[in-house]
DNA sequence: CCTTCGAGTTCCAAAAAAGAACTAACAAAT
DNA sequence: ATTTGTTAGTTCTTTTTTGGAACTCGAAGG
């Protein structure tokens, strides 16, 4: 399976990854979520090739993600800002940030800190049900295949014992 | 930057994507949530290489998400189980997934729907605040470098506006 | 002895990334 | 008028990583 296969997959883990499963595009996403929107800024803060960069800018851009915005005429100048969708991104990327400060911070601990201005707190991300605001556990959730999609999509836990084993 | 280099870097993502940072290796992590421990289970279901998937999964038991357990002797047959830190990725696999439901599914939805167990209500994931449980969003979240970091994390904002910009 | 199973490894061709230099379109300085 | 600087890329060559298919190892079964 390729790149462009990715996003026809009936999976919307596989659809997702098709427009940021790649590691400079989540980190182009990081730097976006910091306030950097220009290509110069981008290439100096990445340690990314120019020319990956300008590939992972234009995919992200037809993905709907980021937006080209001209910030200037003659020269005629663009940045790049969050669309919608992009910045519907960020509970992912906090996710996998949270992660991240809990399981690969040295002795240090992580190197950024969040507080939350509601609160005050400094906070990680904890993700919830949408209907009934309980912590997410994988045994907790059951999973039902569209109708289309019957028995196509699951294992058939031919040797499995149970997610948590 | 490469590979080898991403887990030293002083950023929590950096270092989470230094493990899961790749299309592969969170498609491999998805299908052990759904119970597949086997290397041709592996291999029939994601339409990867051998020779990937190998390098994949030897990555991810060097990380510590994912460990061999023999489940056989003579010949010593091994699977690939969870640790506690890999069971942990399971938030940031279903924010990913939580966006592409929203944002990726075609007309007819997404291809599985999650039931919370606890609740019985058809649900997806939503990443709140850990200290007040308030969902999160971008700009009520202030960055604090910490002190061995000053001022070399956080862009300069030399042309950024807001983040929400 | 020959085949099957499970979990890989090996080999070659094709695709993608690293690294460095170059271009376009202008503005400002000498 | 020419040189220098800025921004956002593109082009080129070398190295690394994938894709794809075949092969290996250790054992069991017929």
């Amino acid at each position: 399976m390729r790149w462009e296969e990715l996003d026809q997959q009936p999976c919307s883990l596989a659809r997702t990854l098709s427009v940021v499963g790649d590691r400079w595009t989540l980190l182009v996403l990081r730097d976006c979520f910091l306030g950097v929107r220009r290509f110069d800024d981008f290439e100096a803060r990445l340690g990314v090739t120019r020319h990956v960069l300008a590939d992972r800018l234009k995919r992200l851009v037809e993905a709907g993600v980021l937006a080209k915005v001209p910030y200037q005429e003659r020269p005629r100048r663009e940045e790049y800002r969050f669309t919608e969708k992009g910045r519907d991104l960020y509970q992912a990327v906090m996710a996998l940030v949270s992660w991240g400060d809990r399981y690969m911070a040295g002795a240090e601990g992580a190197p950024i800190r969040h507080r939350h201005k509601g609160c005050g707190q400094v906070m990680h991300g904890v993700l919830v049900c949408s209907e009934c605001g309980e912590p997410l556990v994988p045994k907790e959730i059951e999973l039902e295949e569209a109708p289309e999609w019957q028995g196509q999509l699951l294992p058939a836990h031919r040797h499995a014992r149970s997610v948590e084993g």
